[in-house]
DNA sequence: TGGGATTACTTTAGGCCTAAAATGAAATTG
DNA sequence: CAATTTCATTTTAGGCCTAAAGTAATCCCA
């Protein structure tokens, strides 16, 4: 607690946490455009919403399939939320859905054929916006990026855990 | 387009835009950690959402009042939306809305004497959590992060610009 | 001045999301 | 084995969000 600072107005007695807000608005708006930009163009392109997209491409990396609490752990959502969105997506087409024989609670859902398809157009094109929004970084930008979201990653969960996590 | 790269496999064929996506993952994760983290403490210390925070920390700014308009402009979301967020904050007291004498389209809105009290606290607070959050990173690497973002923001208006803008 | 734009806001239909209660199946335990 | 507990999922109530259609007031201009 530093009471006198010859740097700063004497009416701020260091803790001024300014700068760190300032940083927390400009990585919400990062994150803001970037997001709507992309629901934005999988709704243009293929009639899609985001976490419908989320959703299949948890699917695609198991082609043996998931149950519903996989799927709400991995997507970190609610249970409840899964039901409906899996619904729709069975509704559409893209993913299949049967009660496991083996456990007659569990709901295994997989991706169909068209579905899969379907699923790797869009992520090519999804892949190819996001480096085009991120274009006007140099490699060495993206690198010291990733370090210091990484170091902001494991502060903020060290802050989040600390109290009543 | 590079055809050969003896530091690459040979199926890459440059276009590899792997770098990108897991930085705008990592990005995400910051985000979502963080606007997770704000929620619940603002839910468990004052009862309050986030878009209803926003909303006051608008309004906070403008002792005059502001038009729906002006707010959904500032904040970014529709119209519509801005109704019902206002209707609620009325409804709990926080917010006064009446109609302009000027022009019977127009409703003002302001904060009440109470509402600006109880906002004023839960920004102080906020600022804290924020602070506490990011305490993990250093003077410098603050300025660093800022910067990148701020180049990363440039970065994305422009390829979002182009495409439909 | 009267009629067609424009503007400000609200309503509607529907998706996404949560916490908490409810349902039904499986596991455990006395 | 029956009662209890645990587990997976669904349902419910309610908030947030959007696009598009609807309502009213104001503006503009012939």
């Amino acid at each position: 607690m530093t009471i006198l600072d010859s740097e700063t107005k004497a009416t701020e007695h260091s803790d001024d946490h300014g700068d760190e807000l300032r940083l927390w608005l400009r990585l919400l708006t990062c994150t803001t455009l970037i997001e709507g930009e992309v629901r934005r163009r999988l709704r243009e392109r293929f009639d899609v919403t985001l976490p419908r997209f989320d959703l299949m491409a948890q699917l695609d990396k198991a082609p043996d399939g998931m149950t519903l609490s996989d799927v709400s752990k991995r997507m970190m959502v609610s249970n409840g939320n899964i039901t409906g969105l899996v619904e729709r997506l069975v509704q559409s087409g893209h993913v299949d859905r049967r009660t496991s024989d083996v456990d007659r609670r569990v709901q295994v859902i997989r991706l169909t054929k068209s579905g899969r398809a379907e699923f790797r157009k869009m992520a090519a094109e999804h892949e190819t916006w996001i480096a085009d929004m991120f274009s006007d970084l140099g490699e060495k930008d993206v690198r010291e990026l990733m370090r210091l979201l990484g170091k902001t990653k494991l502060s903020v969960r060290k802050a989040a855990d600390g109290r009543g996590g």
